[in-house]
DNA sequence: CCCTTTTCACCTAGGTGGTAAGAT
DNA sequence: ATCTTACCACCTAGGTGAAAAGGG
């Protein structure tokens, strides 16, 4: 998830309060993140690199969760059991970042030149009548300070962009001699 | 949906029984049903084409619907809201054949050399507490003649290779002349 | 002999950063 | 001067039928 703050005081529900997200790829996003990770925003959105994806744990595995509340980003497969969030990685490959404010591809709108703290939430669907009353015990959230990064439209550290083009699969056209492993 | 034999009598609940579904590119499919429609299967899965697409109406916009019961293909965007059905139109175009009896991707599996008939459900979820009771009551069932097609490993008639080179985009490395509007 | 599998060149579809032009 | 956009060559990823090889 993105936007919006984290919940006021209150004990989590069951089905939430055990829950763990471990971010996969760690030492990748440490990579970008000890030089100061960018992420290209366009008119037309941009996927992130690395992927944002976590492996979940803690779920109870018959009760379903949405993947957000708010204005965030819904991951596709929401609604599912426990079970199927924690089978395989959550991964967000497809989510995509513009700068247009009137976006309506269902895109992340971020400002450029700004720094951003993706933020990753757990959300219980709670079957009781007035559940309402009981949102702010029925989710959870996780938040890893290495995938912070700047939004940009074009690349402002060389190194950055140099990293990008090793490890993004995408972008092997650009890299120049030997290939890694 | 593809397999299982329709319901017994008995009225259809009111969320199924103002339900229609009508064929997109039913002129394609008639073009090749006049020569014997054929359909590729493989060990890893192929594509349909033409793809099966249906424009729905008649659903009550704010129920639940899945979209095919028992051992059958669901619909990936299954379950949503009726209103969300009836938005655009229902594509398969995802939809795989394999011949593999051990096949585990979720694709249909078909016996070569025999023909078929793909038939689509609708499914109402009904909230009830024994809703298995009501089960004859809350689906709809649609049946094309113009999409039956006959399972095959290789094209048996060349009319229909040429019909599938002249309109499936991906095989345009196959067509010989003059470019079709 | 008939049917199935494998491999291939040729497409569609779309994700990269570079580059130059455009906007403020 | 700084940031943004549009277009491009070069990739990944995967859907085509042809052709040749494999199997019963």
């Amino acid at each position: 998830g993105w936007a919006g703050e984290g919940p006021g005081a209150g004990g989590k529900n069951r089905r939430v309060c055990h829950a763990a997200a471990r971010l996969e790829m760690g030492s990748l996003w440490e990579e970008f993140n000890r030089l100061g990770t960018e992420m290209i925003v366009t008119k037309a959105g941009r996927r992130m690199f690395p992927t944002f994806q976590v492996k979940l744990s803690g779920l109870d595995p018959l009760a379903d969760y949405p993947s957000a509340p708010g204005r965030v980003h819904f991951h596709p497969d929401s609604p599912a059991k426990g079970a199927q969030w924690m089978r395989q990685i959550v991964s967000f490959d497809k989510l995509k970042l513009t700068n247009n404010l009137l976006d309506d591809n269902g895109h992340i709108i971020l400002n450029s030149m700004h720094r951003y703290q993706p933020r990753f939430h757990v959300v219980f669907v709670d079957p009781r009548r007035d559940s309402e009353r009981f949102a702010h015990q029925n989710f959870k959230s996780f938040s890893f300070p290495e995938t912070q990064f700047m939004a940009v439209t074009a690349y402002q550290n060389h190194r950055i962009t140099q990293l990008k083009i090793a490890s993004n699969p995408f972008a092997k056209g650009f890299r120049d001699g030997d290939p890694d492993p």
